[in-house]
DNA sequence: AGACATTTGTACGTATGTATG
DNA sequence: GCATACATACGTACAAATGTC
């Protein structure tokens, strides 16, 4: 969830939760898809997407067209 | 409210009284629009703009664009 | 080949909010 | 008080790539 009375923008807070669940190794392999994480977040698609080209820009993931975002080698835990 | 009869300045006693309300508690994360707040004081926009930046320069808020104005977290109650 | 589902990618329009003059 | 510019966020629709049946 994002908190909407945070300072933070939204797209950062999801980027540096989602950040930080990888690099605990909570999430590994393959994310949610982006429209999935967009409910589960409450926020709209285009703020997934934005966080997403956060942690490609962090080389954390990689997405693949048609086939997904994953987690790379040396992201996790 | 503002009281038009008093001589203190109205964006002084706008200031001043978000400031109070900031410092009891009352008011916590994200502050009512600058442009909400103007109605609720029955001031101008210009009224609120200034009134904002005497809260900041106290360090009792921060704006963020496109988000909203916050309280930073030392000046609640 | 074809049809279909899933997912990322792109492009709008709209609403709201701050920044500035 | 108003107009303009910029930023954030939402919602939707469509395109493109991949995989499965």
């Amino acid at each position: 969830m994002v908190d909407p009375d945070s300072p933070e923008q939204a797209y950062l807070q999801v980027a540096n939760d989602l950040g930080r669940r990888i690099q605990a190794g909570e999430i590994r392999g393959r994310l949610t898809s982006e429209r999935d994480l967009a409910g589960e977040y409450e926020v709209s698609y285009g703020t997934i997407r934005r966080a997403m080209g956060i942690l490609r820009d962090r080389g954390l993931v990689v997405s693949v067209h048609g086939r997904g975002t994953f987690v790379t080698r040396a992201s996790g835990s």
